[in-house]
RNA sequence: CGGGGCGUAGCGCAGCCUGGUUAGCGCGCCUGCCUUGGGAGCAGGAGGUCACCAGUUCGAAUCUGGUCGCCCCGACCA
């Protein structure tokens, strides 16, 4: 391909809009361009990048034995209200009208379509297992797209969907598409952690991220540098409760009665107070499945809604506005505390480590000093209740935890029978009874991939793609592009090496040296050849590989086969490194 | 949805506070000359409903009100 034909619009000054470093190189090297909020078109260059990571995702699915199909986009409303979800997703449904009246939603992901599929078509145990997947356009009307193609209201997702007759099949299934992902995120280059997710109120047993770690990623992990533990934040358990519970001190004096006047927050109060924010303790009110119910926290900590929803045993938390809140407690919000709650109230852990507290008075403008924690209120509900973060002990070994963000690409995910319960999916087993079929889903947000790709391997001059997901393996520039002999060669080794198999470019533009080098820079090309008079003169081309800083130059006639060879050279070191990796993998597993 | 910022040529910006010829600058684009190994130089040129609507005024990019759009922080995120 040439460049005077391949459209691609460099820019030379970084957008004003683009802040991540995704987004701006990506929009610098024409590869993406905004049309609104959220929604970006891949130019030919861009779309190169998007189509060669597809094409690893669909050949390890297809590897580990997954099905390719096509669902629509397009979605009748009722089969989500069928399965709850209309409500439960809210807003981010994407609603419109079609003729007739009819609501249509365009799909945030296909678990409904999977089911409604599986439910007319398994009948028979003898059918499973299956595993469905497709790479399609997926839509959520996200509150805030934001970091260019990062969190975006239309994207390409890879989803897939376990079906199985028992829980064996799908640790099975789970186990099989989990690999996938390793070998698919291997295959990409990128430098991925798995860490163990929330799985929402569904249950299961498992669910896990995978995250490059990157500064605009949008999760929290918390991971253990000493054992490897590695959880989304959402998730991270924290260690070391066994010996926190503390006894009262029969000495300590009775908690006395402080007006507060407007202090509301707890930074406000431990301010107006003189006091440490770990000294204060906070109450938040929830509905509970609709129920009030409140979590005690250290003032400076954060509540974790899933572990607080499981020490209630609810299956849905929401905070509750304010008025609700008085109205449960009889207190506006700021002044809420333990002593003398009217509502079910659960305590954090770290709460029971504490002398002395200070709370809201559950009066307007009072707060309460020196309240004592298993003798002024109970602590007979103690969980852990907060979000683990850097110094926490780990839960596994105990040894320090760190916090790093990253960003989310990948997620599997146990969904057991939540679908095919509320939409009536079964099969018959081996003794003829009818049993909900057990189900598993799998996303990789395709757009992520490259994404991630450039926030981990970019530099101060441009993108540095791996091989595997560049648009163009061989980027040739000839220099001077009016000496047609030097053209001439220049598009003779483009032939050579298209035949071989490899997607070459050729800057064939009519600009000076530098412009061509930074352009080339920026675009990222793993293997730069420049073809110029000085260097034809000796009968020499150079050759760069864009993450190394020095070029070297190799025999001009024999220059097609050289540039193979390193090439080749390249992906067998990278494949034999895939395979190390496997290897590893492989002997990890418990057997 | 709350807070903040911004909308002037394809991109980056100035002008607005204090209304007044033909709305400017840099990059990019077109033509010519010149130059040719890390975003050159000179000359000429094209490109604008100043986001939109309404108002104030003799006169609005500029002042007022409204609408829309975009970005950042937060909330939210199966």
């Amino acid at each position: 391909m040439r460049w005077t034909h391949a459209l691609i619009p460099t820019l030379k000054e970084t957008p004003a809009d683009a802040v991540a470093p995704s987004h701006v190189l990506l929009l610098r090297a024409g590869m993406i361009r905004q049309l609104g909020a959220g929604t970006y078109t891949y130019m030919p260059l861009g779309l190169r990048v998007l189509q060669k990571a597809v094409q690893i995702v669909r050949q390890e699915m297809d590897a580990a034995g997954a099905l390719e199909l096509l669902m629509p986009a397009l979605q009748p409303v009722e089969l989500w209200k069928e399965s709850g979800r209309f409500e439960a997703y809210g807003d981010l449904l994407m609603k419109l009208a079609i003729s007739g009246g009819h609501q249509m939603a365009l799909g945030p992901t296909h678990e409904e379509v999977i089911t409604d599929i599986v439910r007319d078509l398994i009948r028979s145990y003898k059918q499973l297992p299956v595993t469905l997947y497709q790479i399609q356009t997926k839509f959520r009307d996200e509150p805030r797209p934001r970091f260019g193609i990062v969190r975006t209201r239309e994207f390409l997702m890879k989803d897939a969907y376990s079906i199985d007759a028992d829980l064996g099949q799908l640790n099975t299934s789970y186990d099989k598409m989990y690999e996938a992902y390793c070998r698919i995120f291997d295959r990409c280059g990128l430098p991925y952690v798995i860490v163990e997710a929330e799985s929402g109120p569904i249950g299961g047993d498992s669910s896990h991220e995978f995250m490059v770690p990157c500064s605009t990623g949008e999760d929290t992990v918390i991971f253990c540098g000493k054992c490897g533990y590695a959880a989304n934040q959402e998730r991270a358990e924290i260690g070391g409760h066994d010996h926190a519970v503390r006894t009262p001190d029969p000495a300590a004096p009775a908690y006395e009665s402080v007006d507060t006047p407007g202090k509301r927050t707890i930074r406000e109060v431990c301010q107006f107070l003189d006091v440490p924010e770990q000294t204060s303790a906070k109450l938040l009110v929830y509905l509970a499945d609709g129920k009030p119910a409140a979590a005690l926290l250290r003032g400076d900590h954060e509540l974790n809604e899933a572990k607080f929803r499981r020490a209630l045993g609810a299956s849905s938390v929401e905070p509750a506005d304010p008025a609700t809140i008085e109205k449960a407690t009889g207190t506006p919000m700021g002044f809420l505390g333990p002593v003398g709650i009217r509502i079910p109230m659960v305590v954090d852990r770290a709460i029971a480590a504490m002398p002395a507290v200070v709370v809201g008075g559950n009066a307007v403008d009072v707060h309460l000093k020196g309240v004592v924690p298993g003798r002024d209120f109970s602590l007979e509900s103690l969980h852990d209740l907060r979000n683990a973060d850097a110094g926490d002990p780990c839960p596994r070994c105990g040894g320090a935890l760190e916090r790093k963000s990253g960003l989310e690409i990948g997620h599997v995910f146990k969904l057991g029978t939540k679908y095919s319960k509320s939409m009536g999916a079964t099969y018959l087993d081996e003794k003829g009874a009818e049993t909900h079929i057990i189900m598993g889903c799998y996303g990789i947000g395709i757009n992520r991939i490259v994404a991630s790709a450039v926030e981990a391997s970019h530099d101060a001059n441009g993108i540095v793609w791996p091989l595997s997901i560049a648009p163009y393996h061989v980027l040739i520039v000839p220099l001077q592009v009016q000496n047609a002999a030097l053209i001439e060669r220049a598009l003779a080794l483009e032939s050579a090496l298209s035949a071989a198999g490899l997607d070459v470019l050729v800057d064939d533009r009519d600009q000076r040296p530098g412009f061509k080098f930074k352009d080339a820079d920026l675009i990222g090309i793993p293997l730069r050849v420049v073809i110029g008079e000085r260097g034809l003169k000796d009968g020499q081309v150079e050759v760069k590989w864009r993450d190394q800083a020095e070029a070297r130059t190799v025999p001009a006639d024999s220059a097609d086969r050289s540039i193979l060879g390193e090439i080749e050279a390249r992906k067998r070191q990278h494949d034999e490194w895939c395979a190390e990796r496997r290897t590893a993998r492989a002997a990890a597993r418990p057997s």
